[in-house]
DNA sequence: AATGGATGTCCG
DNA sequence: GGACATCCATTT
């Protein structure tokens, strides 16, 4: 008789995670089981073989799969542990949901769309890059390219020397939406390309893990940060596409950051990981600095007869930029210009942090929605006030509701409102908006043929068209308020704003083209503004992490939030308090913030307090959690950010 | 007596 | 985390 210790895949007791089985036959380690667990029948995963335990234990039931390869489970387990999660946890999100389950298999026919670029050579750039990547040892690099520099060919280069080797290869993107260039031209160079993504139905992704794990070819697999627990047999390379964008950290249970883990994963395969990204994060820039780790920089733009686009920042603080109220007339005749060439113009706007209340002139009375205590965001066309945090609506006042007066003004500007304005002034352009608000058909994905062949005359958005898209059509960029984002009370803020700055402004200058740049913003000596503008990023890291460094924030300190979360806020605060004191008489040592209400102090009808800890142990702060009651609190090790 | 909500216990 | 028992209060 054998006996394992079984790890289920669903929580059974806080306190244990794994429990002994038996088996008349010999199970092989990694092996997915299904157990019985009190009256349950629970899926899990063989970790060892022990001794048969004093009492008595129950068969366990191997499914017919092969056993999940060991560096993956050994990554599964270093989740657990690094981010103080219960091991289950991690297994449900890293295992494909409902295994027991039969899937029909659907044949599905692969359409891709095809760019006639079959073929390339790689400049000297990236000829070199590709030879220091190849000659460096396992481990993280940075490759450091600005927008258009052609880091995909790079990819490409480095993927094929892996399957060369018999080997898998693993490429994140952000969004995989937003990244079918990429794909297609994966496909074109590979017949072997695994695409993963978030609309899969549960059986889709069920059959393509499956494929993956029984597969003894050499695979590549892109998708989302999920991709990264593709059961591959051997892994030659970890690509992190835009590996600055926030969505390569999952911020539900397990939170993890998909940077550190590929890091983990690579160290137990033994290979490397290749972060690309024009703005590197401050962090991780830091990180490879001195621990001595190669950054591989492409300083030039890969197609050789591009020109540069022209910038031009308008102070809007100075009432010199005209007389419409959010844009300027340096940016409507750079945009008619464009319009009367037919060509294409993109309008940005970071929704997010720009203030948008709707209030009374005479008494100051806002729009707050009740529930959250956040202010409305005005949706003119629908001619509703909608609450962005629990989807709360109300029609937008005509008069005010405090004293009746009737002048009531809304500060602050929606996309909505910009598209409104921009069917005023160019009522013959054709003009799409895309953000968190567009509908199912309306998204980018669905559009991005008409974007791309130039069908479209304005492109409205948010953060979403910030990212890899490549226009030929583009001409003028316009930035709506570059310093929205800088107003959030948190220590990443600029970084966001450099980020998005800078990769704004790559959507153009990609060809032989004249090409324009307005940044409109009320903040123009901002250093996230300028060097956003100016696409220095040695000169933004440098300054940043200066900030940091006296502000005590990452990468010089760890940092752990704990939100206490209850129906009331006296609880709350009280609750919080208590577990302050407890915490700054157990560690005197430990930067204890707080408690202050968190930035979403009211959200889902409860309050939220909070507490910042900060350490130059990250041991510490998770011996920390141990304090920290098991309910009403959520804890949060590591934050990107401090919202 | 029946229903339902709250709380406690156990799980290999 | 969840299946189930047990306790206790309220309804009919």
């Amino acid at each position: 008789m054998y006996y394992y210790e079984v790890a289920p895949t669903k929580v059974v007791r806080a306190t244990q995670t794994t429990y002994t089985y038996h088996s008349t036959t010999a199970v092989q380690l990694g092996s997915l089981v299904t157990v019985s667990m009190g009256k349950r029948e629970l899926v899990g995963i063989v970790l060892h073989e022990t001794s048969r335990p004093a009492y008595t234990t129950k068969p366990l039931h191997a499914l017919d799969l092969p056993p999940l390869p060991s560096e993956l489970l050994a990554t599964a387990q270093w989740i657990a542990e690094y981010y103080a999660t219960h091991i289950a946890t991690v297994l449900q999100t890293i295992l494909p949901r409902g295994l027991t389950t039969k899937r029909r298999r659907t044949p599905v026919s692969k359409i891709i769309p095809s760019r006639d670029r079959t073929n390339f050579l790689l400049n000297k750039d990236q000829a070199s890059a590709v030879k220091t990547l190849l000659s460096m040892s396992p481990g993280t690099a940075i490759l450091h390219g600005i927008t258009g520099s052609g880091k995909t060919a790079v990819y490409i280069e480095l993927v094929r020397d892996c399957i060369a080797q018999g080997k898998s290869a693993i490429v994140l993107v952000p969004e995989i939406a937003l990244t079918s260039q990429l794909v297609a031209e994966f496909c074109n160079h590979f017949d072997t390309v695994h695409v993963t993504h978030s609309n899969q139905t549960e059986a889709a992704r069920h059959l393509l893990w499956e494929d993956i794990l029984r597969s003894t070819k050499p695979l590549v697999v892109i998708g989302p940060r999920s991709a990264l627990f593709a059961p591959v047999e051997k892994l030659g390379i970890v690509i992190i596409d835009e590996a600055h964008e926030p969505t390569y950290r999952q911020d539900q249970s397990p939170k993890y950051s998909a940077l550190r883990v590929a890091s983990i994963l690579a160290l137990h395969h033994t290979c490397r990981v290749v972060q690309g990204t024009a703005t590197p994060l401050v962090s991780e820039y830091y990180l490879a600095t001195s621990s001595k780790r190669p950054i591989v920089s492409l300083p030039a733009r890969a197609r050789s007869q591009t020109i540069e686009p022209t910038i031009t920042t308008v102070d809007m603080t100075k009432r010199q930029h005209g007389r419409h109220k959010f844009l300027s007339d340096i940016l409507q005749s750079h945009i008619s210009t464009t319009l009367a060439d037919g060509k294409q113009v993109l309008i940005f706007h970071n929704r997010r942090g720009s203030a948008s209340t709707t209030l009374c002139e005479n008494c100051g009375w806002s729009a707050l929605c009740e529930r959250c205590m956040v202010p409305f965001t005005l949706h003119a066309d629908a001619h509703k006030l909608l609450c962005h945090i629990c989807a709360n609506s109300m029609r937008v006042p005509t008069s005010c509701p405090e004293c009746g007066h009737t002048g009531i003004i809304h500060k602050g500007i929606g996309t909505k409102l910009i598209e409104a304005e921009l069917r005023k002034l160019y009522p013959h352009a054709t003009i799409a908006r895309f953000d968190g608000d567009t509908t199912k058909d309306l998204t980018l994905e669905n559009n991005y043929q008409a974007i791309y062949d130039g069908e479209i005359d304005i492109i409205i958005g948010t953060q979403v068209i910030a990212k890899g898209l490549d226009l030929p059509h583009l001409r003028t960029v316009g930035v709506i308020q570059a310093d929205a984002g800088l107003a959030l009370p948190d220590y990443t803020a600029s970084e966001r704003t450099f980020q998005l700055l800078s990769q704004v402004i790559g959507r153009v200058g990609r060809s032989a083209h004249q090409t324009s740049v307005v940044v409109q913003t009320y903040q123009p000596q901002a250093p996230a503004i300028t060097l956003g503008i100016t696409q220095n990023f040695m000169g933004f890291y440098h300054h940043t992490l200066e900030d940091r460094r006296r502000s005590l924030f990452p990468p010089f300190t760890f940092l752990l939030k704990l939100t206490c979360v209850y129906k009331t806020e006296a609880t709350a605060i009280a609750n919080a308090r208590t577990l302050a004191a407890t915490l700054r008489r157990r560690y005197p040592s430990l930067t204890i913030l707080g408690p202050t209400p968190a930035f979403y102090e009211y959200q889902h009808q409860t309050y939220r307090w909070q507490l910042i800890l900060k350490s130059s142990s990250r041991r510490t702060l998770v011996e920390v959690l141990a304090h920290v009651p098991p309910t009403h609190w959520q804890v949060d090790i590591d934050p990107y950010s401090l919202l």
